[in-house]
DNA sequence: CGAAAGTATGTGTATTCTGCACCTAATTTT
DNA sequence: AAAATTAGGTGCAGAATACACATACTTTCG
């Protein structure tokens, strides 16, 4: 029993540090200094877009939207942004041609390249009186949990 | 190098996750799920400001506005629709008459404790098969992360 | 002290974001 | 091949948000 109760009390103090860091990510000042320091021009609501296509493109739109949990026509319209600012592509998928899939293009990497560097620049000092195994852990650990989130969200939804 | 190499490596994928988990955090199906399931009946869009009360209540508007990265007025508008349906409680600050201090209520509590009680309901089975030493461990980075990425920000703040 | 400047909160208003209803085109099912 | 389903998109209406401005209080400084 008490081995139970301390991990509740973890889970309670890990779900406190998880909305913090939301919180942190979510911050719009965030979002615009990072855009300043790569000193790119992108409108603050297309960012995870982009990042996004970057990361899964080709990728249609209803995936994208359920990915951003947004409604698909909100996509839509922000990928057709995108596309007008030469960042994407859009093409007719090769197997279904209802779905129009975004992909990246030379100019939209430009930018997600810039947005990494620039992040690392911001956000890599952090790390400087972190010990390589804290380092590590800390990524393995939490692309477990993230992973393990995912799994139990895909279950709920079989059982719809 | 090649130890510096690994860590900007490290860093990438970490970063990764956090945008995953960011992700996850802000899926609206996400609080919906969470609402259902602690039987309570509140506005998305209050959800993370009751919280925020809870927890670092009494707290001014202001400084609720500055953790969420909205305007003021925003969160002003926000908080009196909490006091409207009696889950927080408005007073002027004692030591400055200016400030209407916002903290929870009896009846705000419960809500809260109702949504933690939800939240292990749903998310706890993801540690089930972890280790003690993996969920502590994860608890213990994240949170020195977060306390490092908001002092990175404090004296950034500073600098201005 | 007391006027001026600064700060915390709040209201009116315009803009932007978002989602629902509905449409078309393409695919899958029967 | 007709019916049902799915992907994407447009029109419109409501919600969320921020800017300009107003008010009340506090701090600063002559």
């Amino acid at each position: 029993m008490t081995s139970k109760h301390r991990r509740q009390a973890a889970f309670r103090r890990l779900h406190e540090a998880m909305v913090d860091l939301t919180a942190i990510m979510n911050l719009p000042q965030r979002d615009e200094a990072l855009i300043a320091e790569a000193g790119v021009q992108l409108d603050r609501a297309l960012f995870p877009l982009l990042v996004g296509i970057q990361r899964f493109g080709p990728i249609s739109v209803g995936e994208l939207a359920e990915r951003a949990g947004r409604d698909h026509t909100t996509v839509s319209r922000q990928v057709a942004r995108l596309a007008e600012l030469g960042l994407v592509e859009r093409r007719p998928g090769a197997v279904d041609k209802r779905v129009k899939e975004a992909l990246i293009t030379d100019a939209g990497r430009q930018v997600t390249d810039a947005l990494d560097a620039a992040r690392q620049r911001i956000a890599g000092p952090v790390f400087e009186h972190w010990s390589d195994r804290d380092v590590l852990e800390l990524e393995r650990l939490m692309r477990r949990f993230v992973d393990d989130l995912v799994s139990l969200s895909e279950v709920a939804k079989e059982d719809t």
